[in-house]
DNA sequence: GATTTTTGATCAATATGTTGACATATTTTT
DNA sequence: AAAAATATGTCAACATATTGATCAAAAATC
């Protein structure tokens, strides 16, 4: 109460500063809530992401490594260590590309999908806490803003 | 174009989806390009997190290690590495505090302080360039949100 | 006052992120 | 075709994040 009615007249740098502070503690706080709301799995919130988006329609076929790392926006030295732990848990295979020597495709196996199948109910329960209290407008609106954020971040 | 397009009628799951996708994308490129950008400095996001933390006038004195944890909201046994590494490289000192044997008080140096002084413009500019193009207005809703959010995962 | 409980900081093990270096396979140039 | 440049994935070194275990100091309890 006290903290927002301060904000009214906050300079430009103070509001810069909170953005980004805030966007700290909210990856940091994402990160620790989200791996504990799949704890029963083991399941990180990372390999959330790499099951997200290899059950994707248009990722039937697997995905090679290097489009999966552009996909998530990492590098794909660290994409090969999550990809690693994956396949030691049995969530994923890398076949050979029959198509480039190079490549590696990584596929979803059975059992990956199945536990994809288990933690959905579980995601969509968190994402509802998460966003308690938030309307549909102030969401969508919330999306713009990081639409936006990360459109500049990637120009950089 | 086409993307923003086919939001309108995004199911809400997709939306909720998306938000923390994005939030993920976000704090992934949020450390690669604010750490690039101190890079002449080799200071990374999260020491830049540090060194703000500790010019702030409340910190004249130096802040405890929990009570920095705290604020910075990551656990202390994270910290202790950030610390020791600052430590390391000149910018911060460790004391003993004087009231509770168990606490130890983190200072900035003078060699802190100056690094502080030094990275401030690249900081702005870094701020400038990854807020561009987004009005006062937006960017008060956004952090908004953020704040919201943050708060929603801290309950969790 | 002695014992138990709590608290503060650190160590250890593990997961995720970065860049740099490298082997290998493909593509481009000559 | 041979040589050079580019692309793909992995390894290595390092920074940052987590939880669990541990030690020492302070506080609470008996």
């Amino acid at each position: 109460m006290a903290k927002n009615s301060a904000n009214r007249t906050m300079p430009s740098a103070e509001l810069s500063n909170r953005i980004f502070f805030r966007l700290y503690q909210c990856a940091n706080m994402m990160h620790k809530t989200g791996t504990r709301a799949l704890e029963e799995y083991g399941v990180t919130t990372q390999q959330w992401a790499v099951l997200g988006a290899l059950t994707r329609p248009q990722a039937a076929g697997g995905m090679l490594v290097g489009d999966l790392a552009r996909f998530l926006m990492v590098s794909r030295q660290n994409l090969t260590g999550v990809i690693n732990r994956m396949e030691r848990d049995g969530y994923i295979e890398r076949v050979k590309d029959s198509a480039d020597g190079r490549s590696r495709r990584v596929r979803l196996t059975a059992k990956g999908e199945g536990i994809w199948q288990s933690i959905t109910p579980l995601i969509y329960d968190y994402y509802g806490q998460a966003l308690a209290d938030i309307s549909r407008g102030d969401r969508d609106q919330f999306l713009r803003g990081l639409d936006r954020l990360l459109a500049n971040l990637e120009r950089l």
